[in-house]
DNA sequence: TTGTAGGCGTTATCAA
DNA sequence: TTGATAACGCCTACAA
């Protein structure tokens, strides 16, 4: 059985208050009784309970804001079953948590939402645009005593509590090691990027790009090209890389698009090449089912949005800074028969 | 803010202790006010605090009892690890667990284990071997009110409370997928099965074979043999089977042994062959990382201890029954490139 | 510097 | 059939 606060003050015949005090960092004790006290203590190896002081938070009321730049983009909707399903645990700690999404990537409007969650709340969750004007946003949360987790997306070198989301080289270099795999380490590839000006596109392709020449030396890159995370240009270019190459085995889509790809791919009746793709989406599975896709490197997103609020509760009801600052998601690699 | 039991109270005009007998069903309660508390607790959509529950399950000192037929195999080690992350959490809850580990599968030994577990637990968690006196026994204590849950292995049509665990067949299907992939659909395949005695490895073999007929109609498996789980047997066979079907281009070994099988056949100097692998021990992640392993397919050991325990808690804090009857891991894919 | 007391939400016991 | 009350472990405001 563990040991209590009100324990320790029996023993060590003081009052559960000083204990409290003690073990709290609260100052206001008697040198020598604090040592006493923390002797005790360590000795019985105490650790406090974490559904007595879940109902003792409960009178502070605190407030989580998670900002996601989600819509429109299927990806996220595990992140945001994930939010969901801790909403409950949350309240049953007096945590409210507000979610607000935005389309596209406006340094502006993050801007704003972020000045107008943080009137409100105690900590925020951010999905941040990698911008200087952002990063100097955190820092400046930071200084106003509000904690920041980023999700998904990372700026490095801010004062956030800590990261929660994929490690993107190793997305990319996984997504090079099962094509590498699939096509006996003589390909040629096109690469379908999403967009430049993502700094998590250009990572999985820099990850795959430096797997490919460790690991399979033979693999030949022969295009690389952007989809704009949209199956319409996706599909066009698509189809002129595959006129321009027709020597290409292999594709690997790095961001949203894969349709449109997939979609080239079949009306040009060269149903031999080999498709990698990231994430799974509804859309994305059903096209692993039809073998069009041969494999999807996923990076949990259901448990990106858990695991941040997760974090967040522990900051904000126990004091606990995050022991990480990065909490780096698996590559799941899913292909027909493990996708569900 | 969520809504408590106080709160109802007040509203409705009768006390605390009138409403906690009518939500947790303890009767004694005049059938009119029952009525008015039901219809204005699910207006507000009461729903426990899961804090103050835990709390005051302290006073009543649950145990919960493992039993693991764990000793010698590494694979255990993260199921372990998994059971006791969550001492902690159940310690919180006034709950305790006992772990007991055996060697080997002797049915008379598990039965004296339970027999001895039962006496001073309220649940079980058990590993369970395959045979119809443990069938009986987990119905019986069914009937002594002792709730079982099954790991890492099942027995269906048993009153346990639910199974925790891999889907054997879908595991041998994830691997025919990969393999298929990796040799091209054309490859001359040897399984290295653990023991025909233990049903969770003849169900992979099964699951092996009917997912290579339905999608790699042109891969050949050339022989079937058994490891027993132990490198010696493991390499003498893997050798017979090389010097017999020299035509072999691909290895599945759907349980341990996996030294042994991977010492044969690059003593063989056959390092072409391809092989898929099971589970991820220390050994098997070496030998992925030197290449000689192209995957193995993981059944998440840590989450299984820990989802296991997480259920008892529900059931024996809160009463709660399971959802599901089963609770089956991810089969994960795991390659050099996402090992870690 | 230290102790006391009340409350967070739920459950159990005892008294009415 | 009901209500009052005391726990469970922790935190905090206030009193000493």
């Amino acid at each position: 059985m563990a040991v209590t606060i009100k324990q320790i003050a029996e023993m060590t015949g003081v009052s559960r208050g000083t204990v409290d005090r003690v073990l709290n960092d609260r100052g206001n004790v008697n040198p020598e009784t604090e040592e006493r006290i923390r002797k005790v203590a360590a000795e019985l190896g105490y650790s406090p309970n974490r559904a007595g002081r879940a109902l003792a938070a409960k009178k502070k009321k605190y407030r989580i804001g998670v900002v996601l730049c989600s819509e429109g983009i299927e990806f996220f909707d595990e992140v945001l079953h994930g939010l969901a399903g801790m909403e409950k645990e949350a309240s049953d700690y007096g945590v409210s948590i507000v979610v607000r999404t935005m389309r596209g990537y406006s340094v502006i409007q993050q801007l704003d939402i972020i000045e107008e969650l943080s009137q409100e709340c105690n900590l925020l969750i951010l999905n941040v645009i990698n911008d200087a004007r952002i990063a100097a946003a955190i820092d400046e949360l930071y200084e106003r005593g509000i904690a920041v987790i980023t999700i998904n997306t990372d700026i490095e070198g801010t004062k956030r509590l800590c990261y929660v989301g994929s490690d993107y080289v190793r997305s990319g270099a996984t997504a090079a090691g099962v094509l590498g795999l699939i096509t006996g380490g003589k390909g040629t590839i096109a690469i379908a990027g999403g967009s430049e000006s993502i700094l998590g596109h250009l990572k999985r392709i820099e990850g795959f790009r430096d797997e490919l020449a460790e690991h399979f030396p033979e693999e030949r890159i022969a295009e690389l090209f952007y989809t704009e995370d949209n199956d319409e240009t996706a599909q066009k270019e698509m189809d002129r890389v595959l006129r321009e190459h027709p020597e290409i085995t292999a594709v690997y889509i790095s961001a949203a698009g894969q349709i449109g790809v997939c979609k080239a791919i079949s009306e040009s009746g060269r149903n031999d090449i080999c498709v990698v793709s990231c994430d799974r989406t509804p859309s994305v599975e059903k096209l692993v089912k039809e073998d069009r896709i041969r494999a999807t490197i996923c990076q949990q997103p259901f448990t990106q949005g858990k695991r941040a609020v997760e974090l967040a509760l522990q900051y904000l009801i126990n004091g606990i800074v995050p022991e990480k600052e990065r909490y780096i998601m698996k590559n799941e690699i899913r292909i027909r028969e493990n996708i569900e």
